[in-house]
DNA sequence: ACAGGCGAGTTCGAATTTGAACAACGCCGT
DNA sequence: ACGGCGTTGTTCAAATTCGAACTCGCCTGT
């Protein structure tokens, strides 16, 4: 193996400030959630993605693929929004092995309840600290990263 | 309560990409530690700082507080490094009921070994996915986000 | 038609995480 | 010196997470 490329000090700084803002950002989103809507992070991005989905709801691996969890770990928030109603399991048309994920009324209201202060927080930690310039910036940078990484799974 | 400012296109990439570039990011260097090192990510964010202490260690208050993380989680990762000898636990000379954590130096050899893998990882998950302007982009936008968080913490 | 390989979801056990409660101690004003 | 309050670090129970193993159904080649 080759000798190992270190990182200079702007590539340093670059992953240390990237560390420190997404443990604060998750943080400061995930506690808002929970004292004032009742889910989780988890469990609110699964509910997003349903909502999204509309009437014919997602398959749970595209439903794990999609929210970059592990198919057991999505096994469970799912099993927890259904024991509370927010969600339905149902089998899959077209595949017998297939389970379909759909958000109900109460789930599509309870999103409705919990995206105000949501948003409100999401903009407080991360979107209305940074100017239109940045926000372009790390969006670009994001997408860079997120493309790269979709493609060798 | 005002009418929520919901997010424009712009700023709802910004949101989405980013979450999806973390999710990404974490599961990729996480797995590494784990498979190569024997190491969760915690653990070595805890190692490294302690490294960077030196020979004077951290409190167990100050280490929570940059890493970003709950006091009774530190207390079990930190539990898990003394067992494994990577790291001690000691009184603290100004405060009765501090604690101070060193790093051992197994703990430093732990860090020289799991060093190189990581590194390579965080470049091909991150740092090399970006060019330069795009690298001072992302950290000139999360050092926007660290300075106002740390602020009102 | 059938075997082998692959994919879908769940289950399982072990490890980890969290906030709240707790015991002990420092610090400040009186 | 002392009472009261904030801190420090740990403990606790409960919830969550993960990968590996497993079951069962699809699908292709022969």
């Amino acid at each position: 193996m080759a000798n190992t490329r270190w990182l200079d000090d702007d590539e340093m700084a670059a992953w240390t400030s990237f560390l420190e803002a997404t443990h604060r950002v998750f943080r400061e989103v995930e506690a808002q959630l929970r004292d004032e809507a009742g889910l989780s992070h988890p469990q609110y991005e699964v509910l997003i993605k349903l909502h999204g989905a509309g009437a014919d709801g997602l398959r749970m691996t595209e439903l794990a693929t999609s929210l970059i969890t592990s198919k057991s770990g999505l096994t469970y928030q799912v099993g927890q929004l259904e024991k509370r109603g927010l969600v339905t399991r149902g089998a899959c048309p077209t595949d017998t092995r297939g389970v379909t994920a759909r958000i109900t009324p109460a789930g599509s209201e309870a999103l409705r309840a919990a995206a105000p202060g949501h948003v409100e927080r999401v903009r407080s930690v991360l979107i209305d600290l940074l100017d239109r310039e940045q926000l372009t910036a790390v969006t670009d940078a994001m997408t860079s990263v997120n493309t790269r990484l979709r493609e060798d799974g």
